[in-house]
DNA sequence: CTGTTAGCGCGTTCAC
DNA sequence: GTGAACGCGCTAACAG
């Protein structure tokens, strides 16, 4: 049943069908009803793929996110995809599990499949984002790169509130729990907190690089015990619920003993005990920002819209941070 | 740049070329190598959508799950999408928000530009699913109706060891929280539930429907300390946790005055405080399983893989369920 | 082993 | 307002 079937039942030509279904006003009110009656009654609908060759515009976009089951990447993806098909356009998903050459990959694999694609936090080398924006638009998600449209959640100022908050509750030394090496999203929070440091007069120290994952914060921690910090700001959400729960295996309170501060403010820091204070990074409007960039420069959107956005964070104070009152100097029992 | 091109550059016939790149045993060496050197200098690669059209296959399957955001969903997607590629098949994601209609809406909405449709805890009537598998091969995922192939994550094992777990703590008034209507994995839990139940000499009591999420769990909580239950079985561990926050919150110790047990075994299990005994359902495995099922169903695939396939539950005691002490007609300091 | 011939199903000029 | 003709890029059936 293709469009020359509903044609010839409605007795027009091919044309005249497609016309219907693409500028319906450019087609007699009467022979309109004809043809979409006659496509109803044999349950026709155009194909996408033969459309697809035709126009030369495939209906769909692609995102590479770092994990699919990460939190964040799953609130991001879920926004893209919902805001996606509000467009009619369906999405493609692919994880890269951090791989810089993975990413690099998959972005490749779907680009001639679609008419546009969303990096979010990608790793890979700047050349290598430009030499792919050669191929197919693309618009980045917390990553800037010359040339390529992107959305960032910034989070300059909430990491100085965070350090402020930590600073304000007597912490005076703060270590910062790095994360992927060439991430966007470490850059902006290591120098954020090297700077907030600096200006209150204390001492920046970092550990790691970590993974983005829980089990890397439960390494973490011991390594933090090691110190004599007194407050943790971790790389994300799930590296702070990490160290969070090694700390209390380990006998030491949170926040009485020392603080943790996390990233993104996913489901995840409502969830955990203490509730995690954290700097609440827009997913979801970063998401639907991006899109709207995305099609924006597929063609076809009127207006004119920025090329680069930066949407704010902001610090969530919740239960695990709190005044320094315990471990001063004092080794926690193991 | 296409096939033609190639093949002038190459001196043979785009027919020759495409044979290159589909059964390149079918082509002289020589040939091949040319043909292969003039493909790299002109940077060419096949154009997928034409090759769709022409094959009349897509080479993408689609799958379709409640939440993209929630971690099970998320883990079920992942290990799809991991597996999608190992056989060269890209990925739609389509997220339903537990809206059956929503569900049928994208699910029909990709069929057409998939070669395969993948949903994973359908809530949709089975006509529905019958009709979409008329149109496009589909696999579902905990779910079970005629006529269609299916992997589920079996629980009624596991959800009887979890009855009698509780049971053997000293606990004889357990409450279960049931999970959508219409949902397999809920009919699943709570049939087991109350068989086991019966079994022990118990009442069975539930509460519900709840959606599976956090503050479905919150609001069960209260409804629980309304009733006299000294353990509660949670549709899932989102709302497990909900629970056990919502507890916490009003003074009620976990496990020491109510156990609580989930379903799914999530990474949140682990994360949360006192972490929590739980159902461990195959997610991953669910997940790569449906696709081979898939692909096998697609076609190419050889050897009779069966059409339907159970995985194994298994209950993961943690810190959050334990022996009955204290709740015992007192009612909890608000 | 290779080339020729036909489509795959639709969109889009052009005339009418 | 409508139809005829051509092309999107590739694969498949048939010759040779």
């Amino acid at each position: 049943m293709s469009i020359r079937d509903v044609a010839a039942r409605a007795g027009v030509s091919p044309a005249t069908v497609s016309r219907v279904f693409t500028q319906p006003g450019a087609v007699a009110v009467g022979t309109r009803e004809r043809v979409l009656a006659a496509a109803e009654e044999m349950h026709y609908a155009p194909h996408p793929v033969a459309r697809s060759l035709a126009r030369g515009r495939t209906g769909a976009i692609g995102i590479v996110v770092p994990d699919i089951a990460n939190a964040f990447s799953a609130a991001i993806t879920k926004a893209v995809q919902q805001e996606a098909r509000r467009d009619g356009y369906a999405l493609f998903v692919s994880g890269s599990d951090e791989h810089p050459q993975d990413e690099e990959l998959w972005a490749r694999a779907m680009a001639p499949q679609v008419d546009g694609l969303l990096l979010a936090s990608p790793l890979m080398s700047d050349d290598a984002l430009r030499e792919l924006a050669e191929l197919v638009p693309v618009v980045l998600a917390n990553r800037l790169v010359d040339g390529i449209p992107a959305v960032v959640t910034d989070a300059t100022e909430a990491t100085a509130h965070a350090v402020e908050h930590l600073h304000a509750l007597g912490h005076r030394r703060i270590v910062y729990l790095a994360g992927p090496t060439g991430s966007y999203s470490n850059e902006i929070r290591l120098s954020a907190y090297r700077a907030t440091c600096e200006l209150l007069g204390m001492k920046a120290t970092e550990l790691g690089p970590f993974q983005a994952r829980f089990s890397s914060g439960v390494r973490a921690a011991d390594l933090v015990l090691a110190g004599d910090a007194t407050a943790v700001l971790a790389y994300d959400d799930e590296v702070a619920v990490g160290v969070v729960n090694r700390l209390s295996d380990r006998g030491v309170r949170v926040p009485a003993d020392v603080s943790v501060v996390g990233f993104d403010d996913t489901s995840l820091a409502e969830m955990v005990t203490p509730r995690l204070t954290t700097v609440r990074l827009p997913a979801a409007a970063a998401g639907r920002q991006a899109v709207r960039m995305l099609l924006h420069v597929i063609g076809g959107r009127d207006g004119n819209l920025r090329t680069r956005l930066a949407l704010p964070a902001e610090l969530v104070v919740r239960a695990s941070s709190g005044p320094v009152t315990g471990r001063e100097r004092t080794s926690p029992t193991p």
